[in-house]
DNA sequence: AGGAACACGTGACCC
DNA sequence: TGGGTCACGTGTTCC
């Protein structure tokens, strides 16, 4: 015999309705009563179609509310039992939960429907009253719920960009994730270390005569029209391509090189020809170590 | 009136007792009645000295564990009542309850007790049955417990290798997770079509008498001891580095240029060179796209 | 007060 | 059967 008796009383926050979360396994219908206000029963995990259509008339007036492999009922409202069953019944998508009016209108067995049920099933009938929920206590399930369903989207969405997924239970998604990602700041690592940024950007240095430090690559010593030297830098990402043209001397090549080793920048190619009116073309092509990057363009 | 009547029965798997976490306001003794067996009823928030005093006996044999200001009682092993009451009642820091009998010890009215100390109070003394935890279930608490621990640390983890994040709630760090590694994806992306391999191959095609398409650049006209031409190949990734030593003739560059446009491949810079006894050196930067690759050093 | 985020104990389910 | 995983409703805390 299983009585549940209201007794109202505030805890916590909202009101609250006597006996939360009440649950048990009726083995026999003997065990169970309705609580006679304010209370709800859900009965879980049983097949909605064959409890609706033999549930009896156990205290009218009731209703029943469904959803999915569940129903509750509680005192209040009523609608046409027969419209919902029609309508919604097998409506798994519905998430809102349908009243249905058992009050009078049955007089089968529940226990006769029970026990026939109850065969199919290894355990009893799961029994919970959900009477005793607090008031606006809906929301904050509903709100748990969403936030719940929000999380699980989320690893969903987190699995399926990881490629190398093996088990998809949570942790392991995490766990993946992270290795993933570590992977892939690895790889990009290296890649950028020895690659161009693929932003390019051109700086052009030409018919201007350089400060002091490059003064003595013969800046000063010319007169010509066109004044000498003329000095070109283009850039991509840490790539420099530097083209000069000055007069020639004596160890001009050296010079150059030396004044770019001092500014860290190594040197992958270079290219001297001589040309008329003692001359020189200097074609380089250089890298720059990333912080002396803007340094060493500046200096040029 | 609160019946408890006790329903053993298998509910999962372990073994439960009925009713667990049952949970009131009682307002009148009318409405507690003790489970016969098995089960423990904690009074909370009352004051135990009083309650202890006036306890009445209620169903003998029956023991009262004090913790702190709870007390429970349920049947089974019986200690002198007045020691503890000595001994422990004030020591609110010991965690550990303590038993007390009062089985035939005490007459006197609860009823009236409890009547009195309810009018101090704004509500009815509270009241849990705590005897209804699963046995094993102990278990169960402390794994769920452990796996909450190990998400939880992945979360952290997680977040670690996430350096754009903003909160640090779990949704927000698997939204920034996906976001993060999308953007490494396409940096992967991005840097892996515009940059060679980072694996670094060799071929060697020295002192070979190339093949048919390649025949007119020479080979069969040279009988010198170290036969002409001599190509050397070197690859990195689709890059590759050519180098040609053979006899001069007019038009050699552009057939060479031209041999290599064929094979899709493309010059990124040349250097010939003429040298002594009417040879020239040729030095080539060239490109393959990467379906054409193995082709193009083949027939080179 | 009221929403958001979290931890908790628990029931169900799956190998 | 037992270990592991998940979802659920709830209590709590923070803003």
């Amino acid at each position: 015999m299983c009585i549940w008796e209201e007794i109202s009383g505030s805890r916590g926050r909202g009101i609250y309705m006597e006996e939360p979360n009440k649950l048990e396994w009726a083995n026999s219908l003997d065990q169970i009563q309705i609580p006679s206000t304010n209370s709800r029963i859900i009965f879980q995990d049983c097949l909605p179609r064959d409890c609706c259509t033999n549930f009896p008339n156990i205290v009218p007036p009731t209703n029943v509310s469904i959803k999915r492999d569940q129903f509750s009922f509680h005192q209040g409202i009523t609608i046409d039992q027969q419209q919902a069953w029609n309508n919604n019944w097998n409506c798994h998508n519905n998430s809102k939960p349908i009243d249905l009016n058992f009050g009078g209108t049955t007089d089968l067995n529940l226990k006769e429907w029970y026990e026939e049920f109850g065969k199919k099933r290894q355990q009893g009938l799961k029994i919970v009253n959900k009477g005793l929920v607090p008031m606006h206590g809906q929301d904050h399930i509903i709100a748990e719920r969403k936030r719940r369903e929000k999380l699980n989207q989320r690893f969903i969405e987190l699995s399926s960009v990881i490629p190398s997924l093996k088990k998809i239970d949570k942790a392991s998604i995490l766990i993946d994730a992270v290795e993933y990602i570590k992977e892939l700041q690895k790889k990009v690592k290296n890649l950028e270390t020895q690659n161009p940024k693929p932003i390019e950007s051109v700086v052009l240095v030409k018919n201007t005569c350089i400060s002091s430090e490059a003064g003595d690559l013969g800046c000063s010593s010319s007169t010509a029209p066109k004044p000498l030297p003329e000095i070109e830098a283009r850039l991509s990402g840490n790539k420099i391509l530097i083209s000069i043209h000055c007069e020639s001397f004596k160890g001009l090549l050296v010079k150059v090189l030396s004044e770019l080793e001092e500014l860290n920048v190594t040197v992958t190619h270079t290219n001297l020809m001589h040309f008329a009116r003692s001359t020189s073309f200097i074609t380089l092509n250089a890298q720059a170590s990333y912080q002396n990057f803007y340094l060493a363009i500046s200096l040029l």
